[in-house]
DNA sequence: TTCTAACAGTTAGAATTCTAAATGTCAACA
DNA sequence: TGTTGACATTTAGAATTCTAACTGTTAGAA
């Protein structure tokens, strides 16, 4: 690997960003024989937690584009793993709500999220993981 | 939003997640008068200070699939940014180098770069500045 | 009642990233 | 010298995410 590297002028922004895929690609692989990457699978355990959610609150819990959330939504629907209803008092909204074969999925999914949770504290003491948890959610409150 | 949620047991996870998504959208609405994304940017940033660069090592760097890498530099060469050699002394390779287009953006770059990180820091004190890049540096090294 | 601005979701198409396979090259070993 | 496995990059096509514009609905004001 390159010697001198521009990273240590933001070494923030590089850290945040390479831990970040580095979790993502172990995520997505723990879900690979569910045919499902990690996105979706973080987006139907929010769903199961979360009964009747509209795709704009999805949408502003993952910090992405409603376009985005609308097409994941349609190809999790079309799998069948979960159902999006227009609620009687309002037609603009759609309800998302999980199916029998999504709900059957969580419980081996929140395991394999678990345990890359683990991946991040495991190297930590329980002090570190307390102000590690404390300084990210600050920074998560301060920006936009 | 939602209040019940399943992010509590992961929150890692999910703050490292969404932190870095911030962060790429300040940097993508950073960049967009030029034309080019984050990724871009810090790619163009990183090939000015590692001067013949071959791709391979650009995907290490950035944890991106090689495939990817090859795909973006192919954009930026078609813009002008840069130009990829192979090199006398081993034909598999190309060497990246950036064009003059390319490094008149540095400069520029490193500013919004800087301004973004700032946003990482600046509601923090120095104290647990060291102590989050300490426990970051920790957790990527011991991720693989 | 009508209008306006905001809201929620969608579409079409572009951009980005990936997967899987392929091609050509190199290094090391027999 | 020949072989083999590893290496670096590319390709084709699929998947994901985005942009920009659109449609229909709602809430509140006039």
């Amino acid at each position: 690997m390159a010697e001198n590297n521009s990273w240590a002028n933001q070494p923030f922004s590089y850290l945040l960003r390479v831990i970040s895929i580095k979790m993502k690609n172990k995520a997505d692989k723990s879900l690979a024989e569910f045919g499902l990457n990690s996105q979706q699978g973080h987006t139907l355990g929010y769903i199961n937690s979360n009964e009747g959610i509209i795709q704009k609150e999805l949408a502003d819990f993952f910090k992405k584009r409603d376009a985005s959330i609308t097409s994941m939504l349609q190809g999790l629907e079309k799998k069948g793993f979960i159902e999006r209803r227009i609620p009687k008092d309002n037609e603009r909204e759609k309800k998302v709500y999980l199916l029998p074969k999504g709900k059957e999925l969580i419980e081996d999914f929140d395991k394999k999220f678990q345990e890359i949770e683990e991946d991040i504290t495991k190297c930590l003491t329980d002090d570190e993981i307390q102000t590690l948890l404390r300084l990210l959610t600050k920074i998560n409150s301060n920006l936009e």
